[in-house]
DNA sequence: TAATTATTTGCAACACCGTTGCATTAATTA
DNA sequence: TAATTAATGCAACGGTGTTGCAAATAATTA
């Protein structure tokens, strides 16, 4: 397993490899409000300022959906600083609750004359694997 | 035109009929700043009310990008009750920042085995039409 | 390994965002 | 127009996220 911390020129400091544990611990999206939870202790600032720096560092991505607040889940290979690339979509169980990365295969693009696309962000609600099952 | 908040059994008021013309008169997205620079007095508490009973009421609709602050959008016809259906994507142009909702004509599908899909969202980034140009 | 430098952390303080309870005022209904 | 229902504005509050600065820690160099 690579070290992602170094990777990114981060100073490994225990708090940010306590905080990459939880993000990798997870297979979804989770919010901070979760990151919290996991955390026996913490320094609210600081957490703020990790988010962040991950976030710039391509280690994590930001999930906005409308009316959740902020989810973060771990930045696959193809993410780098500044620049999130992503081949999957953003689910949202209705159920569940949960929010996760799905890879498809293909990734549909769309045609619009006259605008010029850089990236595609595609977010679906519905009913995941398990709670579909 | 039609009478937007009596089909939606809002009392109209003042501040929600002011409210609206805002709405009304931008063909984009628009955030909340944009809405208070309009109005020359209002009510704080009020305005956070009122944006959330259009929304709760589908005359408006909330648009959440990645590390923008939210925007939002008059609703097409086929909005109602706490459904939002999208027959557009949003659209951000990186370079003069507007956010917009873009009809396109082959809403593209996505193929997700045993999961069920409800509703998806679209967002892009890029140049819209007049930076394009 | 020790000394130096660069970076991170935690505190205090703050601004902003959005909400709630309640009294007042305005809109709707009869 | 009176009675009823709904919206508004105030006071107050909790949550969120930021900044400046001093102390502590990690990385670098010798």
């Amino acid at each position: 397993m690579r070290n992602l911390l170094k990777d990114k020129k981060l100073s490994e400091t225990p708090f940010r490899k306590e905080v990459l544990a939880i993000f990798t611990k997870y297979n979804n999206a989770i919010p901070l409000s979760i990151v919290e939870k996991d955390l026996k202790e913490y320094n609210r600032i600081t957490l703020y300022r990790t988010i962040k720096v991950f976030v710039e560092k391509g280690i994590i991505h930001e999930i906005s959906l409308s009316g959740e607040e902020s989810n973060y889940a771990i930045c696959q290979e193809e993410c780098d600083i500044g620049s999130h690339q992503h081949q999957h979509i953003h689910f949202k169980c209705n159920m569940c609750g949960t929010i996760s990365c799905v890879k498809i295969n293909k990734f549909p693009t769309i045609q619009l004359p006259e605008y010029k696309i850089d990236q595609l962000e595609i977010q679906v609600t519905g009913l995941c694997k398990k709670c579909n099952a």
